[in-house]
DNA sequence: CTTGACGTTTACGTCAACGTCAACTTACTC
DNA sequence: GAGTAAGTTGACGTTGACGTAAACGTCAAG
């Protein structure tokens, strides 16, 4: 895919993203080191296109959810991987499904937490709202 | 060597829990270290209620939803606060609506990972058998 | 030309969350 | 009473995820 020539594809330095991000610059590097992202290069300087930086909320949203850099750096191949093998395919696959358990058990998780929540904070109300008769 | 006999209350050893639970012996003794469990004691022995075993599965919840210990210690808190000063409330309210609001954004990223799961299984599937007109 | 902001690599430090011994004690069995 | 199984504390090692500092390049502004 050419890029359109009027249209212009924006480009992000480290600290753009890690100011919009709100990390460091050294954060992105270290993702970039574990093989989390490649942005292109303008000589020495790292640039990086909106894919790099929507691979990068990926990287967090993994982070939000716990995940170990591996794990994300394998969910992330996961979006990424256009056609294969049959073979390949097959194993992605069941490598989504992998991913999928374990988004479903965190879902359940989170549900059960937040429903204990409900009742903590209604008994906590009774408490400070002293119900006469 | 752990359920008395006319039980009315039951008793877990530690590797009691670490066996059902899939955990090691120091894990358990890593967490009580750091303030997440208090078992009573039988001479040196840790013995266990079922109140520390939910104590348990709770912070081993918080670990499947990638929460740091000392943020679990908090949160598990919550829970065993019988009642207090309206001070003490309020500050509670505060620390479970705190608490509300991670888990509602992990909520939120685990729904979009997986529907985008779902529209990748979908390509996936399609290459895997190819539509001949 | 120098200063300062921003970037680079390399190396080492740090903190959390355990694992891995080692060196016991206690309890039970043979 | 010797062995063994399960428990204890204490110290040190390890891994993951960065922080911090050193030493240097680049470029525009004063």
């Amino acid at each position: 895919m050419s890029a359109p020539a009027n249209s212009i594809e924006p480009e992000f330095s480290i600290t753009d993203l890690a100011q919009e991000l709100d990390i460091t610059t050294r954060t992105i590097r270290f993702y970039e080191d574990r093989g989390l992202l490649r942005p292109a290069r303008r000589g020495q300087q790292r640039v990086y296109s909106r894919a790099d930086r929507t691979r990068l909320k990926l990287v967090l949203r993994g982070k939000r959810l716990g995940w170990p850099l591996n794990d994300i750096r394998e969910m992330i191949e996961l979006y990424e991987t256009p056609d294969g093998e049959r073979r390949q395919l097959e194993l992605m696959l069941a490598r989504i499904e992998q991913s999928r358990a374990t988004l479903l058990q965190q879902r359940d998780d989170i549900e059960l937490a937040l429903r204990e929540f409900d009742e903590i904070e209604l008994r906590c109300r009774e408490q400070l709202t002293p119900h006469h008769e």
